[in-house]
DNA sequence: CATGAATGAGTGTTCATTCAT
DNA sequence: TATGAATGAACACTCATTCAT
């Protein structure tokens, strides 16, 4: 729609851009071509082609496939508190929990969970990227660990297990995610059953 | 000529087998093969080479790759309370919940994550043998919520959201899954941590 | 003239021939593209093409380029005590001389400098068949030089330092060879001269 | 961007040079690059990065590889009555053969074998070049032989048809580099027999 | 049932070269 | 003069699949 790449107009060759933006074009391209087909699947050509630019200049910003995959999931992993399992513990202390659940199952968009697919089939590619990832994770989780417990001291949660190991409280979204990728349209209706339990359980065990 | 095959029989030339035989053959190592690389990665020479055969007697017993792979999942579909998410709700009454839990972590075995992530990556090219799976699943479920049903009703284990909908109460073993598909051996302490937190809030929500 | 390869009949698609044919054919035509271009700037397509079977089915018939080639040059200098400098040291005790130079300078065709020339550009890619051919032509030099012991022990010819190192006798043949390469036909002129000098230093040092 | 060039210096971008520097930069980094790999698998690319300047400067100073490597051979052929085949005949009288000897077999280094190399493989691309050569090596034949003849007639050499064709007698020389250049090191035995002949018999047939 | 031979369509990657600045 | 960005054409090689036996 935004984009005019395609096959619209055969003018204008040679067009000559900044290397960042260039670098951009190909990453968008990729980011849909990876996450639709997976690593081995996803074409060069293709990605060149949807680009908007010649394969062999794709060559120019990137060494090779593995080069462009491995800086594609790197940006996308920076950019993401948001995209996967984002527990943003808001500041507000009533309804608490209605919020920490409405806005973790919204997280789970049809983009998110196709980079979670990408993640879990070729996660062993890139393994740099992933301790990298996994570092970031832990160090994000610590915050939300205390931000739970700073609730807790002031009294606006109850304390218990569930308190003190919020990652655990919020693993349901994984299953969640899981069983759309798997089951895709099919697994809604396990879905709703699934949030509206976690909701109960969370304020069965978290609201004061 | 050039290229070199088959590594284990050099003898054995036309060995005739029954139907039966050979695409068990072949479905053995087409697991091997498509578990280790996914779909696209996997080849058909290899999975040949594997099985003990030619490339052209592959496709005398199957269709093309799409449909060996269909039937791969099919069968390790067709055999798997075990496999994938046994919440195998054994009879005894003391311990339940501490035998609950280390049988399915133990289920999560190097093999049992290599299909879950197949199932994962690759489950939109099967969509009939995942609503198959989808249906027979739902059948499994609902037996395994009727016998905790039934525990209740006997007053071995307590009421309350968790075991009205014991789905929901496994589901962290999704989350400890997924952990390792992408962390691997790095995500042991955190896949320790849930395991605990996960008995714990069992114990503690289903214990009378 | 006598095959009818390259792009005549374009009917009788997959003809299905025995390995050695087709290995036969690919080794024709992998001789005349790398004896024109050299190693590198031969072409599989190419070779295909001249072949006149797709290219996939040079690879069913040779690991890659490397194995090719090797086995080309394995090939070539199987059969070459004729192709690069033959010194068949012959019967007849007149006119020894003369019938030496004449057979030797022939043997200098078009054809045996092409593979003379690939085989100084490209030996070093195949060190192993070279130290074959090296250990085979030391054979082949003792038996020449024991014909030339034996013809002057019978008096058929004079002893001295060339009739003891028979191979630096011949020396000045791939001087006439190296001319020939670089030069082509403008080689011509000091072509007849080496020969006529070497004639006369032949009779010169070798005439009893 | 995604490859990495120009391993030297990271600093000094665009540094403004005289055309005559410019082309000396490029034809020795030329130099290196043709004598290791030939005129095919030789790569402008890389002797751009050898010459430390970019892809496209090259092109300034060379209309394109042909031309470049035409221009290479032109001026190492200019000044090569040292680098291939250089008879030089010495002035002094006394162990004249014994000079003569050591130093053209000395100057067989290995950087005068990858040229020759160069140019039997490759001549073919520069006709005109080799035909200017021809005609300048024969000129420089003829002083050579005229240098010779004067020896002869002081009575320094023996006369005969060696004395009478000097390049007939160096041509073992060729012999001897060729064997180096297909068989490496392995050739050594030989060559140092091929040595020995050759100045016995140069002895036999000069000494007067 | 079983196979070796064969192929068209594709892969990722590199090349010599040109354009815009 | 000098360069980074860009490209069409080619490269060696592999793939899933089919045919003839």
């Amino acid at each position: 729609m935004g984009n005019e790449n395609q096959s619209a107009q055969p003018t204008a060759k040679r067009t000559r851009l900044a290397p960042e933006v260039r670098r951009k074009q190909i990453l968008d391209a990729a980011l849909v071509e990876f996450s639709n087909l997976g690593f081995s699947a996803a074409s060069m050509s293709r990605i060149a082609d949807r680009a908007g630019m010649s394969k062999a200049n794709v060559y120019v910003h990137f060494k090779n496939k593995d080069d462009m995959f491995e800086t594609l999931l790197q940006s996308l992993l920076a950019h993401s508190d948001n995209n996967w399992a984002e527990l943003q513990t808001a500041s507000c202390p009533v309804d608490f929990v209605d919020r920490l659940v409405d806005s973790t199952y919204a997280a789970l968009t049809p983009e998110a969970l196709a980079i979670m697919r990408l993640l879990i089939a070729e996660a062993h590619r890139v393994p740099a990227v992933m301790e990298k990832w996994r570092v970031a994770n832990q160090v994000a989780q610590r915050e939300r660990q205390a931000g739970i417990n700073r609730l807790v001291d002031a009294g606006a949660l109850k304390g218990g297990p569930l308190a003190n190991h919020i990652e655990f409280a919020m693993a349901p979204l994984v299953y969640v995610a899981v069983a759309r990728m798997i089951m895709g349209d099919a697994a809604e209706p396990d879905v709703d059953a699934m949030k509206a339990t976690h909701r109960k359980v969370l304020h069965l065990l978290l609201d004061p």
